[in-house]
DNA sequence: TAAAATATTTAAGTATACTTAAAAATTAAT
DNA sequence: ATTAATTTTTAAGTATACTTAAATATTTTA
């Protein structure tokens, strides 16, 4: 299958798992960065091959070969960033653009072999899970976004989901970090901001930051 | 620049330098498995752009930009292989298809990290030479094909030139191997073929073979 | 060196993955 | 509940990278 078409089956399974829910194909359409009318032909097409369901006006949504396909990329794509985290010295942002690209031309067997240097592990370096070689997700998610965090607990950060360069340079200049512990001061609530303390500093983050940041009891 | 294109320039680059020196279209079309009509469309749209010279029936002879990107490809799949040859169980067959891929969708940066980490090989594990982040091969090829060996000396394996499969099992199963010690100890002249003994082994390889294993004097 | 074989080029056509512009349907706002 | 705004769809068109078939040029060989 095209590139095209892998980045478009992930494109749902991302939006269907994270976001607002919206897989309509224009919600497809900004995240790709193509015009609405491809999503709408690109639909129709996959729909053909059984990759996904569709209905006109309706949300696209991905059949269980489409599924397959997409949480293959997805682990392809994860194994990679978790992969050049630990070998070389690069960005979170850095290496999500080269996975972005190397998750297409990556055998199964690479991604296997990749997978067993590494240990099998479970997360990325974002924290996001990795499917394993079957295309399951073998972990729970119990985290939730520092935006429904309580005020006086402490957490540990447990993914940070964003591929923005902006967001992780301010991350990486304030200790936020995958698996550093934070404590909720105070929640603003009429202001949707959140006050945290890590490391020694002191924080008050908008809603922007505080919906992408993921955090697990402590 | 496309898949497309980076293919067809190294393609021309490697048969330049390697081969019977033949770059007119046919021959491209051939290593890349496409039809002669394609590769006289591809090589006109590639002039215009000054990456070779194209006349009506002549050669294809790339251009120094032609050249510099056939090189900076070049570079990406040598030092993937060397990386994944270092890294991972995989054979040399196995290790330049994924090298194959990956080379379209590995940005200079990552060239540079894994160059840097291998302590910027100067050859592959095929023996070949990798560029380096000029674009420029600073060592000296003194290799001769087993075909051109003399009777009686003994010579290091330099380079394997293939990327069959079949082949490397054999080398696989007879210890031909890049670094290896053998032997010539006959080259029969009017069969085109020579006897070497390489560690418990003795040998007659064919024509077939002595053309792609490259040696240097001990 | 002329005929036969081979290679290259031209021409016409295809599939993929897009585009823009307009029409149709849905969703939001008053 | 209409109207307005937004989305989705349809329709027509484009660029890339191929294809096959036929015409033309080159190379081989007898």
């Amino acid at each position: 299958m095209s590139v095209a078409i892998e980045n478009f089956v992930k494109a749902i399974y991302n939006n269907d798992n994270h976001d607002i829910k919206n897989t309509k194909p224009g919600n497809i359409a900004k995240k790709l960065g193509i015009s609405n009318a491809a999503a709408t032909d690109m639909a129709k097409k996959l729909a053909a091959k059984d990759l996904l369901n569709y209905e006109k006006y309706q949300e696209l949504q991905l059949t269980e070969k489409g599924t397959k396909m997409a949480l293959n990329v997805v682990r392809k794509h994860r194994l990679w960033e978790a992969f050049l985290f630990k070998m070389f010295d690069m960005s979170l942002h850095d290496i999500h653009r080269e996975a972005e690209l190397l998750e297409h031309q990556t055998s199964d067997l690479l991604a296997d072999k990749i997978s067993s240097y590494l240990g099998h592990p479970k997360f990325d370096p974002h924290g996001d899970p990795i499917p394993n070689a079957d295309g399951k997700i073998t972990t729970e998610d119990t985290s939730i976004s520092l935006s429904e965090a309580k005020e006086g607990k402490t957490y540990i950060i447990s993914r940070l989901m964003s591929d923005d360069k902006e967001f992780f340079d301010f991350c990486a200049q304030n200790e936020i970090k995958y698996r550093n512990t934070l404590t909720v001061s105070k929640q603003f609530i009429s202001n949707k901001m959140t006050q945290i303390s890590i490391g020694s500093n002191t924080l008050v983050l908008n809603e922007d930051f505080t919906k992408i940041i993921y955090v697990d009891e402590n």
